[in-house]
DNA sequence: TTATGTGCAAAACATTTGCAGGAGT
DNA sequence: ACTCCTGCAAATGTTTTGCACATAA
C-alpha cells in the first residue's frame, strides 16, 4: 500500500497519470490507454495495465471495482463515494458526509476486521433522463 | 425487475435455485456450475449463466457486483450489505440498521436520481485473521 | 552497468452467443 | 405443435503474462 522505493519514473507513467489527473470521470484501463496513446502512440495496453495497478497498489491512484464489466480508475484518492447509471454506465462522485463509525458499527456485527467500506449508489444521471423523458413525449 | 409470465420451470432452473438456496455462501457462476453438475451432469456452463442473469432480472435471486473478478449470487434477496475478506476473497452478509435517509441524502447532493445503493465493507474474515497471526508467531 | 520497465503477442479468464436438437406447456 | 430452453462450442471482452529488447538510475 505505499510507493515502492525502486519505482522508476519512466515517460509512460508520467503520462498516464498526467492524463488520468486531466479528467474528472472514471476512466476503464482502455480508456486510459486510448487517452496517452493519443501522445505516446507506441505504448502497449499491458503497460497501462500494469502501471494503473502499481500506482492503485501504492495509493497514487484509486482503483474501482464498481459494478459493470470493467474496473475503472480515479486520479482523486480522497475517500468518496460513487454513483453509476443504470442507463449508460458512467460513474460519477457523490460527496456526502461519511459518518465515520460505520465501520465500527459494522466490525460489531461480525466477526471480520474492517478496514474500509465503499458505497456505490446507482441510479439515473442527467442525461439519461433527460433521454427517458424525450421518449416518453413519443 | 419482474417475473416473466412465460418463464417455463425446467428441471436446471430449479436445481439452481435449490442448490444457490443451500449455501450461505455468495458463490459465483462457475461455482453454482460446480455444485449443479453433481446432480445434473450434463448442464451446460452457458445454461447457469443464462439462468442465474434470468433469475437476478427478475429478482428471484441477487447478482452482487462486488469487487474481485467474478459477479457472485445470493439466494436472500432482503436488502443487506456485504465484506469482502481483502486476503481470501470470500464474501460474508452483514447485518446493520439501514439509514433509509441514505439514497435522500445522496440525491440533495447530485443531479442523479438516485435508485439505491450497496456498501460493500472490506476487512479480513476470521480464518484469515487466524493465520496471520499463526504466521506472525513464526 | 544492471535491475526494472516496455512493446508485442499469446495466454488466461470470465462471460456471451449461435445454432441444431430437446423439452415444457 | 409451438415456443422456449439446453448443450455444445465458438466468439467476445477483459486482464495477465512471457520474453527479448530498451532505458532510468
Amino acid at each position: 500500500m505505499e510507493q515502492l522505493p525502486n519505482m522508476r519514473l519512466t515517460t509512460q507513467r508520467q503520462i498516464i497519470l498526467e492524463e488520468l489527473g486531466k479528467v474528472t470521470s472514471h476512466p476503464t484501463a482502455n480508456e486510459v490507454y486510448d487517452m496517452v496513446r493519443k501522445r505516446l502512440p507506441r505504448i502497449g495496453l499491458g503497460t497501462v495495465y500494469r502501471n494503473l495497478e502499481l500506482m492503485a497498489d501504492s495509493g497514487i491512484i484509486l482503483k474501482l471495482e464498481v459494478g459493470g464489466t470493467q474496473k475503472r480508475f480515479d486520479a482523486t484518492v480522497a475517500p468518496h463515494y460513487h454513483v453509476r447509471c443504470t442507463s449508460c454506465g458512467k460513474v460519477d462522485d457523490i460527496d456526502i458526509e461519511v459518518q465515520s463509525q460505520i465501520n465500527q458499527v459494522a466490525e460489531n456485527s461480525s466477526n471480520y476486521m474492517i478496514l474500509g467500506h465503499h458505497i456505490e449508489f446507482s441510479g439515473i444521471c442527467p442525461k439519461c433522463l433527460e433521454e427517458k423523458k424525450a421518449l416518453s413525449l413519443h
